[in-house]
DNA sequence: CTCGTTCTTCATAATTTCTACACATTGAGC
DNA sequence: GCTCAATGTGTAGAAATTATGAAGAACGAG
């Protein structure tokens, strides 16, 4: 890979920077902050980093402008930190080009490994996040966009859970996932029960989606570990 | 590579510390319990774990300044209990250089996880994992991302203790590892039973990856201690 | 409060994987 | 070449993991 990582974190409230500043700097990154959406620009011309972590509220130029006018120059993968309430606005923050987003409060954990995760996508021939993806000739098709999934042509109405399940692991197509990151990216960090309920969601999944749910094409079991969507078909 | 995992869990709930005992020595950690925080950095001193866990909130000597005290001589990751409501002080957490933090009331898996999570993350400083690597052309391709390893393009679907076992030797090519080392990195410290297991699952392994089996290229026996992975081709 | 949906847990069946053992083969040292 | 110890290999029962169906909890809408 290239040189050393780096991120830009853009939020107005100082302490959370300085938390998020360590927390890279631990993880190996150079770390540069902006207070405020006019600073984060300026930054982002002169450091060019491989990473930005944006607020979406900030007083001023808000986190989505600023994700615009980036997005006019440059494909650098963005994260958004948005807080709970703003769930109707995650989905706008995807429309506007976000590359992924974490919700408030966060672990520092969660953001670094969507962090990696995102960066890992960005280097190696990157899926983009589409409004909506199409699978085997639109036999399946993941509507990002309309917040649904169509088996044939028709919605399959999963539920808001499985829906997050499939949408997690379909975003990074053939990472195999364990429960536990399931559980964390899909159901919520706050989870606190036993992390077999994956397997009978992976199971309401499969009887929705797959031709035939006793050999599945799409999410793949990895024996001692978990499930990964895409298969040898991908 | 380490030995044993150890914990050394701070809380002046007993009960609590007692409950997360059970948990951890389940999970094969080696358990120390501290109820102050003086206590606490004494039992630092004499035992250096691999990990704390460490309450924020105790009478006298605070989480706080526990976790200061110890950073200043160790670099030991430190996992902060914290109180729902504390979420202020949670991020000063941050600052003063906890790795992460787990908020109260937490489920232990929840914890297990983080704390697998962050020791992983320690460790992983030492010998990056790529995430797929490729060897005599591209023959060979232990995928991490996937979970999966490629011979000529097709997965040759590894058992979980066969994959284990590859990715230990794979990290460190050219070194032999004794049948010990492999059971302990690879199988588990917990494992009870006989050390020709191993051969067990090389034959096998062999059989899967290598294009003629009776003279090996990937895997080598190394007579008289065990095997190596990658021999003269390497 | 009641109904219907979704989420989670649990019991059990089906499948895969692990381990031990017996026997064959190989290699080192003499 | 001979001998002994170490390694290679096939098999089968044991163990672990996953799949599945069903039932009880939690949740929300009306």
């Amino acid at each position: 890979m290239s040189a050393k990582k780096s991120v830009l974190i853009v939020d107005d409230e100082k302490k959370i920077a300085e938390v998020m500043r360590s927390y890279f700097e631990n993880a190996g990154y150079d770390v540069e902050i902006a207070h405020s959406g006019t600073e984060a620009i300026n930054a982002f011309e002169h450091r060019t980093p491989s990473l930005i972590v944006l607020d979406l509220m900030m007083p001023g130029m808000s986190g989505e402008e600023v994700c615009k006018t980036i997005r006019k120059r440059s494909c650098v993968p963005i994260i958004m930190l948005t807080a709970k309430s703003e769930e109707e606005s995650v989905l706008q923050g995807f429309g506007i080009g976000a590359d992924d987003y974490v919700p408030k409060p966060f672990s520092p954990r969660q953001l670094l490994a969507r962090a990696d995760a995102v960066l890992r996508r960005a280097s190696a021939d990157a899926v983009p996040v589409a409004d909506e993806i199409s699978y085997n000739d639109g036999e399946l098709v993941l509507d990002n966009l309309r917040h649904e999934v169509r088996k044939n042509g028709v919605n399959v109405r999963l539920t808001p859970k499985e829906y997050n399940i499939l949408m997690t692991m379909a975003r990074y197509p053939t990472k195999a996932f364990t429960r536990d990151e399931l559980i964390d990216f899909a159901l919520g960090s706050e989870f606190a029960g036993f992390d077999r309920v994956i397997d009978t969601h992976v199971k309401n999944i499969r009887q929705k989606i797959e031709t035939d749910p006793k050999s599945p094409k799409y999410i793949i079991t990895v024996h001692g570990l978990g499930y990964r969507f895409g298969g040898d078909i991908l």
